[in-house]
Parts: structure tokens; C-alpha cells; sequence
DNA sequence: CCTTTGAATAGATGATCGTCTAAACAGGAT
DNA sequence: ATCCTGTTTAGACGATCATCTATTCAAAGG
């Protein structure tokens, strides 16, 4: 029953006493879900994953300067930024012919503090 | 073009300097976008956030603790778990009649360290 | 052995997704 | 005005998804 990804094992039969993450302090009900899980779904595909990646490492990103890094079409580009955009994990403006597409570090970090090991242990 | 989510605006002429988070910094190739993504993907949907929460708050879950609370019908929780359990988020062991899924914690801690704000800075 | 209960699997169905081509739109430049 | 280039929108198509019911499996108890 095991799928192997990295290190610890997780021993079965122990009792598990701290949180692990927000995720297991902050209830999460309904509402909270349906919110939230949008901006997870848009991170979870390869292509997006690696848009938001390159929008965040470059700062201010010209969609010209990101589509010749995949191999696909313009508008399949176009569509996968519109994904992000919606889910409110980027931004856009554009300037003339070029449109600029940008990180929205709150919406990252709103799903950071969720998953990351409790703060204040 | 704005969708509204949290507070911030994100200036849109900023020119953006300090990485967000670790985004920004690791380089996220195509071999690491289809290893991650997934997990990122069974987090996107609200019953398997709901899911991943109480499993995490209760530390280690049976079944039958979890259907209770959803409107599905118990293949569909099924069905759900092994979404989660293929991505690596969870594992489980069956004790008798009944079976317990834990969080695996490295696996949160791998996708917060993905998003959280650059902790150098 | 048979029954019972908890959980997973099999298979079906309608909805959503990722991708494409073709067309439309936005702005600069001739 | 007309063209050209970058980007988005529209529409189509096959693949995947979320859900269900029916069935099977696992393990405990008579």
C-alpha cells in the first residue's frame, strides 16, 4: 500500500499527536473548500505549474517571452494563463501590442500557510 | 482584468525584484512539473481538501469516521482516498475489518516549500 | 461454514479538461 | 485606411474525471 516518494516512512501504528500543517489546525469546511481548491487544481497540471514557475522566477512576463518555452499552441498557452488568472494565482495588463502576466504572491502564500508544518511548534 | 481574492493589488508597473517564493528560485523543468503536479491536482478538488484536512487534523483516520460527513455515497470517498493515496499525500493500513489513512507530512512540506515566501529574504 | 459489516473494485454515464485550427480582436506602423 | 504581429476567443474532439449502482473482497463472529 506504500507508493514511494521520499524519505520518511511514517510508522502505521503511531499515534500521531502533532499537526502536521494548517491543514490540520484551520478547519477547512465546505465553503473554505470550494474557495481553495480552485487555486490547487490550477497549479495541477505540468504546463501551469511550470507557466506560474517562470512567471514568478522572471518577475513580469511577456506571454511572447513564455510561449516558445513549451511545445504548444499560442491559444493552448493563451488558455492555460486564463486558468491561472481565474483561479487568482496571476495577473495581466496589457502594454500595446504585448500583454504581461504576473504572480500574485498573496494567493501562493495563502496556499503555503496552509500546507506548510505548523508555525508555531 | 482584475479578479478580486485578498487584499494586495500588486502594482502592475512594480518592476518585481525579490522572488516571491521558491517558485521564483528553483527552476520547476518538465520531469519536476509532472512529478509535482499531480499532487497539486488531487488537492484541486474540494471533497479531496475536505478529505486531506480531516485526515490531517484527526491524525489517523478510519473510513468510516470520514463518509459520515460528505453527501457521496462510500465508493465515491473510496475512490477519493486512492486519488490521494497515488499522489502520496496519504497512506493506509487495514486493521481488521477497517481501514486508517494518515497524512504523509513530507508531502505537504514538499509542495509548501514549493510556495511559500522566499524564507532567506 | 455461513453471515455480516466495512471497504475496494468494476463498469457506466454525463461533465469537464487539454488541445487543436480557424477566426476575431488590439495596436502599432506603413 | 490597410497591413502586420501578438494575443484572445470560438468551436470541435478525444481523453479524463466525479459520481453512481452493483458486485467483489477482507476479516471477524456466530
Amino acid at each position: 500500500m506504500q507508493i514511494p516518494l521520499m524519505q520518511v516512512p511514517t510508522p502505521p501504528g503511531s499515534a500521531v499527536v502533532a499537526p502536521c500543517c494548517a491543514l490540520a489546525v484551520t478547519p477547512v469546511d465546505e465553503e473554505t473548500a470550494q474557495r481553495i481548491a480552485p487555486m490547487f487544481k490550477a497549479l495541477g497540471d505540468p504546463v501551469r505549474l511550470q507557466l506560474a514557475a517562470r512567471i514568478a522566477a522572471a518577475g513580469r512576463t511577456c506571454v511572447c517571452d513564455l510561449t516558445p518555452h513549451f511545445d504548444l499552441s499560442g491559444p493552448t498557452i493563451s488558455h492555460h494563463l486564463k486558468v491561472l488568472r481565474e483561479a487568482g494565482l496571476i495577473d495581466c495588463e496589457r502594454k500595446g501590442t504585448w500583454v504581461y502576466y504576473w504572480i500574485r504572491p498573496e494567493s501562493l502564500a495563502t496556499l503555503a500557510a496552509l500546507l506548510q508544518a505548523d508555525p508555531v511548534a
